[in-house]
DNA sequence: GTCCAGGGTCAAG
DNA sequence: CTTGACCATGGA
């Protein structure tokens, strides 16, 4: 392609764990390369030596993609903390050595994550490509922007259901009115405190706990939150209460536990979970 | 046919 | 504040 920049990684930067641990939909695997789509642009990334190459069609914003592949924190110092706190977690680490956070763009991953509800992978996956297609900005050959938030507001709900959007369609429509009415400020939410940022995203249609902190936390906002499904609450029950819990009671350990590094503990968890099947603590008790 | 998927809303207790 | 029916859809 036309552009194409260099970024050093001083540490290993695993392209597979990261856009394939559930906290992103939209990016492609291609050869040993990811094709995706943000800040408006198309890009091919891939490993090169010690560090990532990124090409595009367009001008590259260095500044933007370190920050949206999380490469403006501090890796090894993050990951180095949750090895240390016991063996599941070191075991949870090094399984997946590499994964990074990314900050994605909040609009998209506010509605990304309210059509996750109730919801399986592979079907968000083919909702969002369809949302983008009919509602996004055309760049080039089969790439398209994720929809802007104006243009969602004002989408009809039989548009989105045709989608394949089921019944989260007036919550898509409703939430991008609420976000074009002001009613959420980004930039506010990683100032507050946990809690009130947590109510505060969930004044949100369509917005509960679990879309919250996974918001908050993959929209770039803040890293303390612990985004906890079935199968984070699985995880935690067989490692660290052996036992079944509230999801209350997890959050509230998580807390206290990981405190900063809450939210990159979740998605090493996560990743191990899924990548293990550790499942029901049900099976092995009956 | 039933169950499940990175849950949330709403009404009722 | 907590509980449970209900919500579309497609794959297993």
């Amino acid at each position: 392609m036309k552009y194409k920049v260099k970024i050093k990684t001083d540490h290993a930067y695993d392209l597979d764990s990261t856009f394939d641990c559930g906290q992103c939909f939209r990016w492609e695997k291609v050869d040993e390369a990811y094709k995706g789509i943000a800040n408006q642009q198309f890009v091919l990334i891939y490993r090169q030596d010690h560090g990532l190459i990124i090409e595009s069609n367009s001008s590259i914003d260095e500044n933007f993609w370190l920050h949206y592949l999380g490469l403006d924190a501090d890796y090894n110092q993050h990951a180095d903390i949750l090895m240390q706190k016991d063996d599941h977690m070191k075991k949870a680490v090094e399984y997946s050595i590499g994964l990074h956070l990314l900050n994605q763009e909040f609009e998209e991953a506010l509605i990304s994550f309210i059509i996750s509800a109730n919801n399986n992978v592979a079907r968000i996956k083919g909702i969002i490509k369809k949302l983008c297609e009919r509602f996004g900005t055309y760049i080039d050959r089969e790439h398209y922007t994720f929809p802007a938030i104006n243009v969602l507001a004002n989408a009809k709900e039989h548009d989105l259901k045709e989608i394949g959007a089921g019944y989260r369609a007036p919550y898509i429509i409703a939430a991008s009115k609420q976000m074009m009415d002001g009613m959420i400020n980004p930039c506010e939410l990683s100032q507050m405190s946990l809690p009130e940022a947590r109510k505060m995203m969930q004044v949100l249609s369509g917005v509960g706990p679990k879309v919250a902190d996974c918001v908050l936390l993959y929209g770039g906002i803040r890293k303390d939150v612990f985004p906890t499904d079935v199968w984070v609450k699985r995880i935690m029950e067989e490692l660290y209460f052996f036992d079944e819990v509230g999801i209350q009671q997890v959050l509230n350990f998580a807390d206290k536990y990981f405190g900063q590094h809450a939210g990159l503990a979740q998605q090493f968890l996560f990743h191990y979970a899924r990548m293990n099947k550790i499942g029901t603590i049900r099976e092995k008790i009956s």
